[in-house]
DNA sequence: AGCACGCCGACT
DNA sequence: GTCGGCGTGCTC
């Protein structure tokens, strides 16, 4: 009878692995069971419950007490196991954002690979097993120009780890670099996979379409959170299988199993969507670097905007930069880029006369324009003008939006809706009054001047149906749509034809923001919609594109860099002034967030997790209140600390974890690497 | 995180 | 008399 001792990792809380008996069930001794193998899944009483669970080990003792050990109920050994490879990275995962080992292996693998009845894995199996239909005749591809060549010619001689910085502008093609390298590795190898990371598949199905056409015949898996489970599964197994060649997804593709992976490609890399902001606070970035490096295979991160950690390692020598400078369409000339500076040319209703009148032309020109406004819904907030009233949020330190079209106030933090009062709650006066813009709004300014033209605004609130973004973006391409006004949805991706002007209405206040990315990340969005603009020749006779930005700060480096398309620039000067403050990338951070019912209770609980600690080489920053004080009536405090040091932050924080796990209070409390909003 | 146990308050 | 509030403790 054969025996083994399982060392297991479960989806809980409790940092450790948990010990296992397993008994061969073959009753013929002539029928050898197989033994389970590490990275195999396998269902096991926990408690009152039964779970599935990882093996990370097959091993013959346990230091566990005989009787508390319990036994196996199954081991899924139709599915080949999950590789060392993919074990060391979900490790890695584990120690460096300082969660248990199941907390991440589990969650990271599809839900019906983890349900308890086997059923649907064996069906998928079966239906993997016969290859998909793959279209034939692949698109031809485009020729490269000397730059793209050369950036092809880089990667794809790398036969080992080397983290490359595709920089780009928009246009510049680097897709097609992507692209024709993933070709060649696939030609020269008939069983590598890639791996293409992008910020959110959903608002850039270009970039899928592309890679689905111009690989007819080559089986390509997407992966991403809009997925149906049993489409995730085929999915996934058709990477775990090494069947699909190309794997396209999201941040949480960057956990997929790809027994044959040899390149990573992460486009846009500098997007904010690429860190998970809520559960494991992971970088997919970070971890495809490692996970590159650990296979030794090439990375390439591409961006027309780059993040400051990868421009820095560029700058560095680190990361080995590929510039490609030229628009790679013929004749697209880049955006001219101009300011309108809002305390000459006073804004009614939001628009200045100059956009106005830009506006206008293009009417007049069967031309198409679209405004860029990060602000959804009506008005941000609305006040009484006779006794000051606004409207808080009973429950968040936050305004209620006003979202006129549903009649409704709504708190974007909590759940929180109202109907518009009628009048004023504190002295009863009716004329409560609208102040700032949102989307909305700018949708009836623009309505009301422009009667005749064709709106169509594209945010969160009018896409919230599944599919609708997709129908949005279609009617624009097929010029349904005269205006176009959008948030931040609108920079991503979509090239509109015949699109000549962008107009941003009031990017201002992130110049002046306390969050210290908040230009960089301007700078970025500001690049992107502008992007959206201009990129296909306006040949004979055409214009050439503009985008204007309404502004109260015309004398800001960051519109001077961005008029002279400089990104070269405007990093350096940011770069210089995050060395001098000592921020990331030249200090490397961790934030301990607490929740609690009262602030004090909060903030004290911080206090005594640092209490009597210190650290030659770490920084331990004060408690204070978040930045969004409140939700939902959760008070909310943090405490930064930060390093010089990556290996000695890790280690204060591999010791310090251990330590607040074993403190009992009821403040529920996470812990943050890299933070990116403090 | 789940889930159960356990000990006090207000209801069919 | 029970239903149910959430404090406490455990999970190989």
């Amino acid at each position: 009878m054969l025996r083994r001792i399982l060392q297991i990792a479960l989806d809980t809380p409790l940092d450790k692995l948990f010990d296992y008996r397993w008994v061969s069930n073959s009753n013929t001794e002539s029928l050898p069971a197989s033994l389970p193998l590490s990275g195999q899944l396998a269902l096991v009483p926990f408690g009152k419950r039964e779970v599935m669970g990882l093996i990370v080990h097959v091993k013959d003792e346990s230091e566990i007490d005989d009787n508390k050990i319990r036994n196996v109920i199954a081991v899924r050994d139709q599915l080949s196991p999950l590789s060392d490879d993919w074990l060391a990275l979900c490790r890695f995962a584990a120690g460096y954002y300082q969660r248990p080992l199941g907390e991440i292996m589990l969650p990271s693998l599809p839900k019906m690979l983890r349900s308890e009845n086997p059923v649907s894995i064996n069906r998928a199996l079966k239906k993997i097993s016969t290859p998909p239909d793959t279209a034939s005749a692949p698109a031809a591809a485009p020729a490269l120009n000397a730059e793209q060549q050369q950036a092809v010619d880089a990667i794809v001689s790398t036969q080992k780890f080397a983290p490359f910085l595709l920089h780009g502008i928009t246009g510049s093609g680097k897709t097609e670099v992507y692209l024709h390298a993933a070709a060649q590795l696939l030609n020269t190898s008939s069983d590598a996979q890639i791996l293409i990371l992008v910020p959110e598949i959903n608002l850039t199905p270009q970039l899928e379409n592309n890679v689905r056409a111009r690989f007819g015949n080559v089986p390509v898996a997407t992966l991403h959170s809009g997925l149906a489970e049993g489409e995730r599964l085929r999915h996934w197994l058709a990477a775990h299988l090494g069947q699909a060649r190309i794997v396209l997804g999201t941040r949480l593709a960057i956990f997929a199993s790809m027994p044959k992976l040899k390149l990573i490609v992460i486009d846009e890399e500098h997007d904010p969507s690429y860190k998970q902001q809520e559960g494991l606070r992971y970088s997919a970035r970070d971890l495809a670097i490692w996970r590159a490096q650990q296979l030794d295979i090439p990375v390439v991160l591409g961006s027309a905007t780059p993040s400051l950690e990868s421009w820095q390692h560029a700058q560095s020598g680190r990361y080995r930069k590929l510039a490609l400078k030229a628009r790679a369409v013929q004749d697209a000339a880049l955006p001219a880029i101009r300011l309108i500076n809002m305390e000459r040319d006073k804004p009614v209703e939001g628009l200045t006369a100059g956009l106005t009148h830009a506006l206008q032309q293009r009417l007049d020109r069967g031309e198409q324009s679209l405004l860029f406004l990060n602000r959804r819904g009506y008005a941000p907030v609305i006040a009484c003008d006779a006794c000051g009233w606004v409207s808080h949020c009973t429950r968040c330190t936050a305004f209620m939006v006003l979202h006129k079209s549903e009649k409704r106030l709504r708190c974007h933090h909590c759940a929180l809706e109202l109907r518009i009062p009628k009048s004023c709650p504190t002295c009863g006066n009716v004329d409560l009054q609208p102040l700032g813009r949102g989307t909305q709004r700018i949708e009836e300014s623009i309505q009301h001047q422009f009667p005749d033209a064709r709106l169509l605004r594209i945010d969160a609130d009018s896409t919230r149906r599944k599919g609708s973004a997709q129908e949005a973006f279609d009617a624009v391409h097929r010029g349904e749509v005269d205006i176009l006004i959008g948030t931040q949805m609108v920079g991503k991706g979509h090239d509109f034809q015949n699109l000549t002007l962008v107009g941003v209405l009031n990017p201002d206040t992130a110049l002046f923001s306390h969050d210290y990315r908040a230009s960089e990340r301007l700078f970025a969005q500001l690049m992107q919609v502008a992007g959206r603009a201009g990129r296909t020749a306006q040949k004979d006779g055409g214009s050439v594109s503009e985008v204007l930005i309404q502004t109260r700060y015309p004398d800001h480096p960051m519109y001077a860099a961005l008029i002279a398309h400089n990104y070269d620039q405007f990093a350096a000067s940011l770069l210089a002034e995050r060395e001098q403050a000592q921020l990331p990338p030249f200090q490397y951070q961790a934030l301990l967030r607490a929740e609690a019912r009262t602030l004090e209770a909060a903030i004290a609980f911080l206090e005594e997790a640092v209490d009597g600690l210190a650290h030659p080489d770490v920084t331990l920053n004060p408690a204070m209140p978040a930045a969004m004080t409140r939700v939902a009536n959760v008070h909310r405090a943090q405490l930064l600390i930060e390093s010089s040091s990556r290996p000695a932050l890790q280690a204060f924080l591999k010791m310090w974890m251990t330590e607040l796990r074993g403190m009992k209070t009821r403040v529920k409390w996470t812990l943050e690497v890299d933070p990116v909003d403090i």
